[in-house]
DNA sequence: ATATTAATTTAGGCATGACTAAATAATAAT
DNA sequence: ATTATTATTTAGTCATGCCTAAATTAATAT
């Protein structure tokens, strides 16, 4: 059975994956908090465990094998978000932290019986997907609201969950799963936006936009 | 903040001194699964750092920070336990393994959280008692069945519950919590009763009769 | 092409928390 | 009282997973 930092640098290697094109070693130190030069040591280990492929000077990369356990640990994680929210009522800004511990704790009975109880959701509290059962996961391929075109009329459907501060801030000008956002004009200065959401007008910064991942 | 090893040298020390005269070195290496050797080692870090009071050879006492952390730990367990039972319907034989791991990375809030969508129990599903939240405790002084005499007419207030057969055989005989059991005769030859529970009569062994708790 | 800079890896350490084997202390038995 | 037994502690190891500092490799700029 994988140890919680195996776990973590699984996940996160996964995860980087779907957003850079190489993950390198500094990249994953970076994501992980830990110093390049233990990631080093750490990413030896599980090369020779058949987790990653690693090619020194450029990056790694999970296995099939890697990308299972990976998989594995990611739903819990988002199951465990959504039963936070469903059944303990926490708010959607709040959840990240505390499912970042229990993912790593969680049975296989206890998966089962929380997926029962949320009648097996598809999506997290920020949209995005719970990997299934059998190690599928739904493809994500929207668009960031930073991408979308001057005029367009898109539909949130995720939302990045790893600051609080962030999802607080979305909130606050009325973005939630969902929602529909009206692009009424790109700032070409900055990037900023000028939205409506719902009946209300707001600026929506670069930053934020790119956060935020929509369809049509 | 304390380790998980130093979390459960703590509370396993609280428990022991609860039903034991002297929580020796041995004994405290047995209830952990750990040798007798690295218990007196972190012995010596847990007193240095004035968790506990101990006198070589003699045994351990946890001091008040010691039976704090303790009894913090113990409030995490029960109230996780209650929730497994309450909300994601587990039955009661399952859950002490579950909350073992559970009970060391509940945070403040998910505790809060757990403790108000339970309504604020008292005891946990195999009736201890649950410590409240300024770290008071209510006091067990209960007999055990084995204790109770012949033609006595008992209530069921507390089962142990590190065992699930345990607590399978009890179920299976019809003992659960609050229920009332009629002591029909002692066999002195062994100990074991003869009791009705209910409209059953069954025969309870003194190995069971010493992990149910009564009172009239 | 070479020098500078940045990324990566190697080498050596450290804390935690476990282990075994050997030594010592306490207890019980003759 | 001495011996045998049992409990406890000491000493020395080990695995995990992190660290820093130094060395190496790659990439970039002149």
């Amino acid at each position: 059975m994988p140890s919680i930092s195996v776990e973590n640098y699984l996940k996160n290697i996964y995860e980087l994956e779907a957003r850079e094109k190489r993950v390198t070693t500094t990249l994953l130190a970076e994501s992980l908090n830990i110093s390049p030069a233990s990631v080093t040591g750490m990413v030896k280990n599980l090369s020779r465990k058949g987790f990653l492929r690693h090619v020194p000077y450029k990056g790694v990369q999970v296995t099939e094998k890697g990308k299972r356990s990976a998989l594995k640990i990611i739903r819990k994680h988002r199951l465990w978000e959504m039963f936070l929210v469903e059944v303990l009522h926490f708010s959607w800004d709040t959840i990240h932290q505390e499912a970042e511990e229990f993912e790593h704790i969680m049975s296989e009975r206890m998966e089962e019986k929380i997926d029962e109880v949320l009648g097996h959701p598809i999506v997290d509290p920020h949209g995005a997907p719970i990997p299934q059962k059998n190690g599928t996961i739904k493809k994500m391929d929207f668009e960031t609201l930073a991408e979308a075109k001057e005029g367009a009329n898109v539909c949130v459907l995720t939302v990045k969950d790893e600051s609080p501060e962030l999802l607080q801030y979305a909130s606050s000008i009325g973005i939630s799963l969902n929602k529909r956002i009206f692009i009424k004009q790109k700032i070409k200065f900055d990037g900023s936006m000028i939205v409506r959401i719902g009946s209300k007008e707001t600026v929506v910064s670069p930053m934020l936009a790119q956060s935020i991942f929509v369809g049509s």
